[in-house]
DNA sequence: GAGACTGATGTCAGTGACTGACGTAACACT
DNA sequence: AGTGTTACGTCAGTCACTGACATCAGTCTC
């Protein structure tokens, strides 16, 4: 597997440019963006990248992929934030915790992320692929609150709970009407939640 | 478009077979069960309901939507049931109370619905198309909420919720583990997630 | 009852997503 | 200098999916 050399390097090196991926991202990106998910080939997307169709499906398993490369990132975030909440705190509000302590992640580039999700609220194809995201999201948030002592169906149920609650409130605050920051859309659509549910 | 005449048949006539969905999906299940989802060609499904493939998607956009036919109608039974439910239900009581009203539906075919849940288990691909199928519910049961007056982010909260309440008592139910009916398990999942949210 | 119409199917050719196998060349390591 | 690794290119192939056109039993119109 691994070289028992324990050298390693921190600078990419090789005879190709740098930053593949980041190219292969913002071309296609911008290829869905003007011509449409459906209509831009990979092989346009490579091209435009300064690369082969090839070379694309070894960054990214499938066409939809290049633009979901940050979900992986966003989740080991969120469940290390759930790991580190405060253990007094009840199991939805340690994913309330999470949610807000991520949202910056969000507003730090707005825009970029406005217009991939108009791109994906375009395509259904997109669409799906971002709700088995969010779906994994949820099992590892509630795997997260099992390791606190969380017992199930509690453990899945909050977390569940918790995406149900932050999909409403980045809807809401990429929507545009809403003009708070994520972090208090999300906080004020748990309240909802609560209200909802212990209302008699 | 539709002739001026007003006589319908009932009896479907022509002549082909009748019962081509029904060949095609008893097929493809059968399929997707011994060879597995992607081993399995769209030619092969036809081949075995005695049609072609060009013929198969006449009747499913894609080779997983041949998977999923009855969503729909589950769809309208669970927003005619909020629509029809008690006035003075509060949303989320209207929702479980749609759920459980509809869970004889499971109820009564349950080995087919078993066999078909572990082909979607086993396949990603699946997943996403059940996961979208179960979005796009949960937005029209969030819709039929509106109906009912309530305001949003309410009636989407509400929506969801029950949507999240619904997959847990589903998988427990089919799970095994669980030997109580669908209904039950519902009713069960609802408290819990009153429980999570109401907790101090 | 002849002719026009409809609806479900077959046939065929084509595009594009995705994969496996193999080759290449810069760089690192020994 | 030799060896291994890594990131890429090239090529051939399978299969999902689509558009265009043909067929023909049964129905409708007159």
């Amino acid at each position: 597997m691994m070289s028992t050399t324990a050298i390693r390097y921190d600078r990419v090196m090789g005879r190709w440019p740098d930053g593949a991926t980041e190219r292969l991202e913002r071309a296609a990106l911008e290829l869905y963006q003007s011509r449409g998910f459906e209509s831009t080939t990979v092989a346009e997307i490579a091209e435009r990248a300064g690369l082969t169709e090839r070379t694309f499906y070894r960054h990214y398993a499938d066409k939809r992929e290049v633009l979901f490369a940050g979900a992986a990132q966003l989740q080991d975030l969120l469940v290390r934030l759930v790991a580190e909440a405060e253990p007094s705190l009840a199991p939805i509000e340690a994913i309330t915790a999470a949610l807000t302590g991520a949202a910056a992640i969000f507003e730090e580039r707005r825009s970029l992320v406005s217009q991939r999700q108009k791109v994906i609220a375009a395509n259904p194809e997109l669409q799906e692929r971002e709700l088995i995201k969010l779906a994994k999201l949820a099992a590892a948030l509630a795997e997260a609150l099992g390791q606190r002592g969380v017992p199930e169906p509690a453990a899945t149920l909050a977390a569940e709970a918790g995406v149900a609650v932050f999909r409403v409130a980045f809807d809401r605050w990429i929507g545009g009407g809403d003009q708070r920051s994520l972090a208090v859309t999300i906080t004020d659509s748990a309240s909802h939640l609560r209200e909802l549910t212990s209302a008699r």
